[in-house]
DNA sequence: CTCGTTGCAAAGACTTTGCATGAAA
DNA sequence: TTTCATGCAAAGTCTTTGCAACGAG
């Protein structure tokens, strides 16, 4: 229930709000989403929900840890759901599909060099970018 | 020498590009420029050169393969001399500096992940990002 | 009621482009 | 000379902000 998450994140429940958890909740298998595609989805949705509203809902619930804001190579913003489980990212250059993958090694190995060089983690991002089963064979 | 390099990019050797490409090899430990900072540079050193041209050569390099262009998270597209050999990219969210190394181990494993989802990887970019020693202090 | 939200339009940051002038080969 | 490059200003993207009207608690 997005009532729930929302008023827990500390949000007014308001329809805007309601509206985009639904949509970034319903993406069976395209999990990021820009703000532009999520204002596409709103507007064949006949929701009457303005573009700048989108953006400023998705820096909220970035902000509250509900989703999670990318920059892929080149690209715009995408947002995604936050899942918990910290995830990678391999990006078709072609069609633009995005799936995920985990790897405790490279994981370990990350905590490894940063500490080697000094540094506190807070964050990181390991991208691949190539084409997917589906494009190599165009 | 400059103008080697471009002749062999197949692009007329120009004075903004050869000052740019200077500028590039210049930087001891910053290797990472912003068009914006490569424009202040030239600016610093009694070059008219527009930052519009600055873009231009800059798209015109990472073209020919001379430089990489990079965007971090969150920041603008940041340009640095192709060194041939790969490396990754740890950066301080504060202060902004910018550390690189390499991990075979790493590399290894993104080319088994890459495979194993079917992939063709044609590119990869692993950033840690965190507090560097200096910044952790304070 | 009160304060947080929204929509719209305007502003901003970064980057690219159009066009006439100017320079390299 | 011929072609490509440059400078400037204008246009483009993507994203954020100001402000008055509006809606949730």
């Amino acid at each position: 229930m997005e009532t729930h998450d929302l008023r827990n994140a500390g949000l007014k429940v308001t329809l805007p709000r309601v509206k985009i958890l639904q949509i970034l909740e319903n993406q069976a298998n395209e999990h990021h989403l820009t703000a532009e595609k999520v204002y596409k989805i709103l507007l064949s949705e006949d929701e009457e929900i303005g573009l700048a509203t989108v953006y400023r809902v998705l820096t909220q619930f970035e902000a509250a840890g509900l989703v999670t804001r990318h920059h892929f190579e080149g690209g715009n913003s995408v947002f995604e759901l936050s899942s918990g489980d910290h995830h990678d990212h391999i990006l078709c250059m072609k069609c633009g599909k995005v799936d995920e993958f985990t790897d405790e090694f490279i994981e370990a190995r990350q905590k490894e060099i940063a500490a080697r060089l000094g540094y506190e983690l807070t964050d990181h991002g390991l991208y691949l970018y190539g084409f997917c089963p589906q494009c190599r064979k165009s």
